[in-house]
DNA sequence: GTAGTCAGTTCAGTTCTTGAACTTGCCTGT
DNA sequence: ACAGGCAAGTTCAAGAACTGAACTGACTAC
């Protein structure tokens, strides 16, 4: 038997709660911008290349989820920016260590010493 | 004024390569499963909730991003299990993190002792 | 007044995901 | 032997989600 002890059944831990919030393609993109702090729709749409529609639509979620909140920084041409909540910036870690998993295993490029 | 000399532009970094192979609702949860040591595909469907479908199509691409592997444990039924590669390894931290990150924002329940 | 910026929304088409069967290969019970 | 099961997938139609392009408002610049 290679199990010892390894509870099989309906496991719920965070990570499928987690997923609910930033389980898709963009919503992480969009949080490493917020991380940097990029909070401008444009800039955000720019930086990841997430289409508008799609960052609309997640920013919304995450907003619903309590990553980040909106904040208005002109009040006559309605515009708002985004911020991250304390929830959103203690993902940043988790962020950072995915990205250095990314480099060190997903990227083709580089990997090595020129550029 | 939050910014200081942040610098703008097409930002590219790890964290995007990293979504393509496991940016999406089912891989990070079938990667938490082999973690726990659970390879079978059918235990995975029933751990994760995901369909046999999209779990198959999932398993597919973590196989050809490098992060599992196939290992026949039958010869004759043929049958197949999973298993996690080094690069699935060291993602599993990462996995750690966030689900601590889910268990502190993202469930509903507990939360402390009130509510 | 014409053009441009910013933050979205709307639209129609494409792509992805899902659940329910179905298949293949073997093992079990009677 | 033969029906019935289990395991690991595959197939299919339907539905949900995503996408790029164009459009809306409310301004600002020339």
């Amino acid at each position: 038997m290679s199990s010892e002890a390894v509870p099989t059944g309906p496991r719920v831990c965070g990570i499928a709660d987690a997923l609910v919030l930033v389980g898709d393609r963009w919503s992480l993109l969009a949080l490493r911008e917020l991380g940097f702090g990029v909070g401008r729709f444009n800039e955000i749409q720019v930086n990841t290349g997430a289409p508008r529609a799609s960052l609309s639509a997640r920013l919304r979620s995450l907003e619903e989820g309590g990553l980040v909140q909106r904040q208005r920084y002109s009040e006559h041409p309605p515009r708002d920016e985004y911020l991250l909540t304390e929830a959103g910036r203690e993902l940043l870690p988790v962020l950072g260590e995915l990205r250095a998993w990314g480099e060190r295993h997903a990227s083709p490029r580089v990997r090595g010493t020129s550029s």
